[in-house]
DNA sequence: CTTTTATATGAACAATTAATCATATGATAA
DNA sequence: TTATCATATGATTAATTGTTCATATAAAAG
């Protein structure tokens, strides 16, 4: 007998997996922020911001590409919350609002390094 | 003078920034993760695996919806090395491969309950 | 061998997303 | 006020993604 037939082994851990499942909307808001974070032009604007605020154009230069493609991006990171702008005279600056984003992404970028 | 003006602070903080930047190799790598977990319908897979392995069909019933996607769904989690199967017998049994994504999903999880 | 069970796959379509271009806004300087 | 600089926005289009349905495979049972 496998352990793939032991019904009442999969019956008890699938009873325990659903009793510590978040709700759908806790799953939806989890999703978004990962979203957010899913493209590399994305996250290297949070690499980018990590060391501080940054005005636009200063982002532009950190990430390549064009300005407006960059405040698309600075637009949905914003939309999760994840930066928040500020305006200083003409320009506007940038940076993280939710710090626990950044210890995400810094966990991801050391784990890239071991064999899983 | 403002802050957005001190342009030395500026140009320190994207040097410091640029210096500290994973390569656009190692952006790809964790943009194509986060990506994986970034649905709520994957998400919920992992949240039930995290109890140990399930067959699909349990899967299947842990997350709802229908055979097909699920399958689909593993598959894009499995591309990205997050969960693995393994068959025993008539059925294939998924685990998590890539403990470090359910760290992460748990953090994030946890961040949920905090104003940021 | 044929049937059944469990899962995977491919094609088709809809929905979402990203990138680009042109233009708009808002602040300052002249 | 007008011109300029910094950034945002909307429309368009292209690419990617998710879902569904039908079918294929692989193992086991009969």
């Amino acid at each position: 007998m496998t352990a793939c037939n032991r019904e009442e082994l999969h019956e008890e851990r699938l009873k325990e997996a659903l009793k510590n499942m978040p709700t759908d909307g806790q799953l939806e808001e989890m999703a978004a922020r990962f979203k957010a974070i899913s493209e590399p032009s994305r996250l290297k604007i949070l690499f980018a911001l990590s060391g501080g605020e940054l005005c636009v154009e200063h982002i532009v230069q950190a990430v390549g590409g064009n300005q407006s493609a960059v405040s698309h991006q600075l637009k949905t990171l914003k939309a999760a919350r994840v930066v928040k702008g500020r305006r200083a005279g003409k320009k506007i600056l940038y940076s993280i609002s939710d710090w626990h984003v950044i210890t995400i992404t810094e966990l991801a970028k050391e784990h890239l390094n071991c064999d899983e």
